[in-house]
DNA sequence: TTTCAGGTACGATGCAAGTCGTACCTGAAG
DNA sequence: CTTCAGGTACGACTTGCATCGTACCTGAAA
């Protein structure tokens, strides 16, 4: 019923490497640009995105996402919540979370 | 003798999706960061930045830190320049070269 | 002109990554 | 218990990309 908070990186362990990686993704983007936009940074459900992609695809999305320390992820079995890491994202990479703003709200148009 | 200006994307096209891909790989972020600490903004030789990999591979790497609008090649024929578009970058992703400086100076260790 | 180092073009290779199909798990609601 | 929607695991496929080998181009210097 709680929920579990799957594992991700430590805050002072976070790559800029990996992250530019997980933020290449369009759909990756476009998520965090979303949950930055969202000043109350209160927990949000994984299918509230829209995504247009598989059910699949987008768990590898969001593990991708974990992986990178930008997001936490909370498990209750049959659905899950994330939570973007604006602290450590701003304490570690100050103005990232600013730069996603600057682009158009559709993003750019996919190839 | 003038050297060719090889061609980018203009100042206002500068797309984050590119410019995140550009700055995922080691390499190229190393030569960004070496050109975003270095204030002077002058004109560097293309094989000043000591790369461990090969000169089809440098081409490579430049090639696309070219096409993603982060820096202005220029052809001389047998060599060839770099610099970084330090304006156009802070316009358009402001705080973004700022980032590459809280990258331990040698870099996450290679792969 | 010949030589030479820096750079490019093209192709091949190996690996990482995005995507989805099938099957299965999980908790909530009938 | 049964049903059902959200999510995961595993595998396959395809594409993109970093890398290098071979061959060639370019301008400067001998």
């Amino acid at each position: 019923m709680a929920g579990k908070n799957l594992v991700g990186p430590e805050a002072d362990a976070l790559d800029l490497g990996a992250v530019f990686r997980a933020l290449a993704d369009e759909h990756r983007r476009s998520v965090i640009a979303r949950l930055a936009a969202d000043h109350s940074d209160s927990e949000r459900g994984c299918n509230s995105f829209d995504l247009p992609i598989s059910k699949q695809t987008q768990t590898h999305h969001f593990r991708v996402l974990r992986e990178a320390g930008l997001v936490d992820e909370i498990d209750y079995g049959n659905r899950k919540g994330i939570r973007l890491r604006r602290a450590d994202i701003e304490r570690r990479f100050p103005g990232l979370l600013a730069l996603l703003g600057a682009e158009p709200p559709g993003g750019t148009a996919p190839r």
